[in-house]
DNA sequence: ACCCTGATGACAGCGGCTGACATCAGTGCT
DNA sequence: AGCACTGATGTCAGCCGCTGTCATCAGGGT
């Protein structure tokens, strides 16, 4: 056995997320955290950047989902069908978590702190799907619009499913906005 | 006269900027920027809510504006083209100012923590859009779309003019940009 | 003269975060 | 076996953002 207890990041994660829960974000130290985890403020800050990391280290995973549904969609499509295309396919990665999804939530949206952070999280997956649209030749600032556009969408598509009750598909609301987006755009 | 020099908030600010842009933001202390004010660091947190906020506060005057203008759109207008007007009527605010926002922008650039104040600056700027569209009759999510949509046109805009050189049009920037927007959305 | 108000100063303290160094189980090499 | 080396963790000191609290004091009204 090791000299230490195994997945000391994953201890700390959720000792920090049940602390945000029992009582709020802004009353959770950082020793809180790592005293239930077992271990010392000093290695909290050695898994994760900052105390608001914990709640979006799994953004990387969902920016390479994105990047790889980009990548994999068929050459004829219009760019504006391929970001539609991704961001409807992150659905998956949400199934069964529309419960822990929604604790988060509401974590996130209960903290300024932690909307700023979610903003740039949004941010860096809008840049990393214009990147992806330029590597198939759009040109910007097409690129960026469909990008920005997609996460716009993503960001309403998501508060619905939040919202909702039971566990109804996200990928629909995405699809549903989308189409709503195109309406709109038209001026209509 | 007064008991104190005037406009302590004023030269706060100024103090704020010129260190945020000699040394950079991270490197500048609280402390140092009340010294230069000839204040106390407790007096620039009566200022301001915390040490980035100084590069912000200015955000207050861009929402009524946008607010204004969507309130003094003809009715008859659709969703997308009141934003669209509103978004480009900005560009009266930021005339003359070319040099000093692309300064402001440098040191925001370069700085995560106030990459994260800009990004909810913006959305407060958009859920104020849509709140004004949603007094007009606009239903939701229609509402929320057109105003998110409006914001990243101006966010990739304002790039594109503060990387220009010059003084061209900001309003020339953001109408473009909402024909593209437009282009993109109709899945060209 | 009197008090009241409002902006500022002085001071103590919390908590997020960092740098530097110590510790020590496992690992592999001789 | 002996040994150096690695890497995760602990310990400690300290900076700085930010806050609560109380004192100070000019100007304005009564």
């Amino acid at each position: 056995m090791g000299r230490w207890e195994p997945n000391a990041r994953g201890r700390l994660a959720q000792a920090a997320i049940e602390l945000y829960v029992e009582r709020g974000y802004e009353q959770t130290t950082v020793a809180e955290i790592a005293k239930r985890a077992g271990l010392t403020e000093r290695t909290f800050f050695r898994h994760f950047a900052d105390k608001r990391e914990v709640l979006f280290s799994g953004s990387g995973s969902l920016r390479d989902h994105l990047v790889n549904a980009v990548d994999a969609a068929p050459d004829s499509a219009a760019p504006i069908d391929v970001i539609a295309g991704a961001v409807a396919s992150v659905g998956v990665l949400f199934h069964e978590r529309h419960e822990s999804a929604r604790q988060r939530q509401a974590v996130i949206a209960a903290n300024a702190e932690l909307r700023e952070r979610e903003l740039i999280k949004l941010a860096s997956l809008s840049a990393a799907l214009a990147d992806a649209l330029r590597r198939r030749g759009v040109p910007d600032p097409a690129a960026s619009l469909a990008a920005e556009a997609g996460i716009a969408v993503f960001k309403i598509a998501f508060e619905r499913w939040i919202s909702g009750t039971g566990e109804p598909d996200l990928s629909r609301f995405v699809r549903e906005a989308f189409d709503e987006l195109k309406a709109v755009t038209a001026g209509r």
